[in-house]
DNA sequence: AGTCATGATTTTCA
DNA sequence: TGAAAATCATGACT
């Protein structure tokens, strides 16, 4: 019995190796049950304590004893039968872990966000989803913002997918480490595969929950990154005049029914060298805002007015010059009429707008030499100086459909070259 | 710091 | 779905 002992205690030494808990507890405990004497416990600890000092041959050499004593068998089977006994300690661990809601969480969103998954299209497709979602932004710098959004995406997925190797390879090279461990120790004590099987798990579960730290802080870089890129949008800056001159151009040109179809729109954006949607906005506070003082604008209107039948009245002389002033604006390189007339946007004007123009012919029609003419001579008929009548528009149901295509003015003096100064 | 102008966003509506 | 209206946010100017 007491060489039975000592084995035992030497086991429980053995297993000491190894950090992972192995049921030698178990061991231990049942030892103490037996009936052993109260201070053999002091003289296992001992031998416990004595082993961490033992050089790896001194070990290998005990191992070697231990498992080539006479008792070892009839130890070995002691031993299996204590664990029939305490098989509990297995039970009631769950075999199968559903997957973590949180970790799928986290997976979604870094597939979303193109840091996990496919290389090309998860990046590309973020960056896209975000220029999307960015539209209105300068188109300008907004390019190098996409690109260095871009940039700092591929660094975040860089991190993330070394670190996750890293992770990996470390919780690989640890379960096989406390597998082989395991395997040895089978050898000398009853290890079952469920138990080696458990203990995997106890692995995966460890490094997968810091694999689970590793993903949160990618989500939020990444959610720190489209936030700091998508506040920028809000970052306002003026258009350049020449291109807030073209706007208001087009605006002050076509004030009876001052909606630019999306093709105008789509010149317009090209002329100023801003987004389609930015024409909206611009055309969109411009009408709401020159409704609500026209006062205010009346000098603006009239200095558009001015200048488009100036420019106008250029043009056209010039074109008299040059060809048959027959069809003076229609198939002309350069021409911004749009082929469709009519109702540009049938539905989005108040239908009650017979009569809210107190002088309609004088709206300035710079589109064709006719109509500047009549515009010019249109400024000598009104009162008070005004040159540009506010009454074309009616407050309340807003513009009347205008008899004009809405078609852009033709290009007088257009920028050859209009920079965003904003930089947008 | 206060004010105004203006581009962008959000809400509401037809 | 596009426009109106309200609102936010920022730049420029004083």
């Amino acid at each position: 019995m007491e060489d039975q002992a000592r084995m035992m205690s030497g086991l429980v030494g053995l297993s000491g190796l190894s950090q992972v808990d192995v049921g030698d507890h178990d061991a231990g405990r049942k030892q103490h049950s037996l009936g052993q004497p109260q201070q053999d416990i002091g003289d296992i600890l001992q031998q416990i304590m004595a082993i961490t000092d033992e050089s790896l041959d001194e070990a290998q050499a005990r191992k070697h004893a231990l498992n080539c004593h006479r008792m070892k068998p009839a130890l070995f089977s002691v031993l299996c039968e204590i664990k029939e006994k305490t098989v509990l300690s297995i039970r009631g661990i769950q075999d199968e872990d559903p997957p973590d809601p949180q970790i799928m969480r986290l997976d979604n969103m870094l597939l979303a966000e193109g840091v996990s998954g496919p290389e090309k299209g998860g990046a590309s497709a973020a960056a896209a989803a975000v220029a999307a979602a960015a539209a209105g932004g300068s188109p300008n710098d907004g390019s190098i913002e996409h690109s260095d959004y871009r940039a700092k995406l591929t660094q975040i997925r860089g991190i993330y997918h070394s670190e996750l190797e890293k992770y990996e390879q470390a919780c690989s090279e640890f379960t096989n480490h406390v597998m082989n461990l395991l395997r040895e120790q089978s050898r000398t004590r009853p290890i079952s595969p469920k138990e080696i099987e458990r203990m995997v798990g106890i692995i995966h579960r460890k490094f997968s929950s810091i694999q689970m730290q590793l993903k949160q802080s990618t989500c939020e870089a990444v959610m720190i990154l489209r936030s700091r890129f998508l506040d920028a949008r809000r970052k306002r800056r003026n258009f350049n005049k020449q291109a807030t001159e073209v706007l208001n151009e087009y605006f002050y040109s076509h004030l009876s029914n001052p909606y630019p179809s999306e093709e105008a729109k789509e010149e317009l954006a090209k002329k100023c060298a801003i987004t389609v949607s930015q024409v909206s906005n611009w055309f969109g506070n411009k009408r709401i805002r020159y409704k609500k003082n026209i006062g205010k604008f009346q000098e603006e209107a009239n200095l558009y007015a001015v200048k488009t039948a100036v420019d106008a009245a250029s043009v056209s002389s010039q074109a008299s010059q040059a060809n048959s002033p027959a069809t003076p604006n229609s198939g002309s390189p350069g021409s911004y009429s749009r082929p469709n007339t009519g109702h540009a946007h049938p539905g989005l004007h108040p239908t009650n707008g017979e009569g809210l123009f107190l002088n309609p012919p004088l709206q300035p029609q710079v589109d064709t030499q006719h109509r500047a003419t009549l515009l010019t001579g249109c400024y000598e008929e009104l009162p008070g100086g005004t040159l540009f009548p506010p009454h074309c528009l009616h407050v309340d149901s807003g513009w009347q459909d205008s008899t004009d295509p809405p078609s852009l003015t033709p290009p007088h003096g257009a920028p050859g070259s209009v920079h965003s100064d904003t930089s947008n």
